[in-house]
DNA sequence: TTTAGAATAGTCAATATGGACTATTCAAGG
DNA sequence: CCTTGAATAGTCCATATTGACTATTCTAAA
């Protein structure tokens, strides 16, 4: 994840202390990602190190110093090539959910489908968290893109789920799972020239 | 990424030293993970720790030693815990592109829009891609379950972006990022009195 | 009024991850 | 027959990430 983009993008709106930003992060932009405060402080002394931002501390009472950071005009460039960057390339996606889906036919069937059946009364209950939020803002507004980008991913979850429990149903799964794979390979548009022998 | 998961389930398999698992994950399954070698190397070690695999040193020639790690009993009940946590579980998914479009109004409109064309086309691009794998295996095989997943994932994708564009086409995106951010908080259903004071 | 729990503001040590590197072997072309 | 590039099999070191912890202050309720 592109947090660095995220860290120098918050401290152009304002400056902040750490922990202003970790809440922020926790709490007003949980959906877009989880950042956590030790991860935040070291990008901070990092960013600190390449000149993108300065320290200035103070302190209220007893508690412990605030230090409160600054965009430079370096970070400030930094911050502009990193939105290019993130507003045009794709990044490749991986689904945790996958993997499992992977070794589906190394559990009896019945207890697959029970399982599938949880996962989908999650994702189902996410939505109908994520549905609130979007009626709750401006279609124009900042937040609203990551609660509706969110939400289009979740409905999405939702037909998959059901396309996958509906095809469960109808037929087992395959067991040679290895040799599925190796015939992907085999099936791909590679000249039979450059096909390597098996290890 | 549940990475224990995938590399246990594959030794659950056939037995296979480090670099046949590396090898498979690079090529076969490269739309599951990215899971790097010395990642997986560690990851390996740790196994060998846990006492859920074992290891057989070989040696062909005057090679480096191939170390073959076999599944062990502990390895296997270890991977059928975590297989039903994965099946029934519905993790929270995060977007990097959803950061970049936080900071929309921080860019001119027109550079913005032609850089979400080119992030479009990407997504076009990787969509045949996509495509012609999934066109190419049986429906219950489990490789079809990753490819056919990222290809609904990545439809989704080509139609956010699509109303996303569309609707800058009609209206300029808000500029008062932190205010929206804070609405959101306040238009949340918080019981007015556990309602905190701004930092 | 005291006291428990939440908020404030971070740190530490352990773990996970990844870019770049080593070193050998094989296969094909010139 | 020699060389060059790919495949084989990993390692090293630097960086990123996180669970668990410290320590103070505020607030609301008993």
């Amino acid at each position: 994840m592109d947090h660095t983009l995220l860290v120098l993008g918050l401290l152009k709106l304002e400056e902040m202390h750490g922990y202003q930003l970790s809440d922020l992060i926790d709490k007003r932009l949980k959906y877009l990602t989880d950042l956590k405060k030790p991860t935040l402080y070291h990008l901070l002394g990092k960013l600190e190190q390449a000149g993108a931002v300065t320290q200035s501390v103070s302190r209220a009472g007893n508690r412990p110093e605030r230090r409160t950071y600054r965009l430079t005009a370096v970070g400030e460039k930094q911050f502009r090539a990193l939105l290019r960057q993130n507003l045009q390339d794709a990044p490749a996606a991986y689904f945790n959910d996958d993997i499992g889906l992977l070794f589906l036919s190394e559990m009896p069937a019945a207890e697959a489908r029970a399982l599938l059946e949880q996962k989908r009364a999650a994702v189902d209950a996410r939505l109908a968290e994520i549905a609130q939020g979007v009626a709750a803002h401006d279609a124009n507004s900042p937040a609203y893109y990551t609660l509706r980008h969110h939400q289009l991913h979740l409905l999405t979850e939702q037909t998959w789920l059901a396309e996958l429990l509906a095809q469960l149903k109808k037929r087992a799964v395959r067991e040679d799972i290895l040799a599925c794979l190796v015939a992907a390979e085999l099936a791909a548009a590679v000249p039979a020239k450059t096909r390597r022998r098996k290890i």
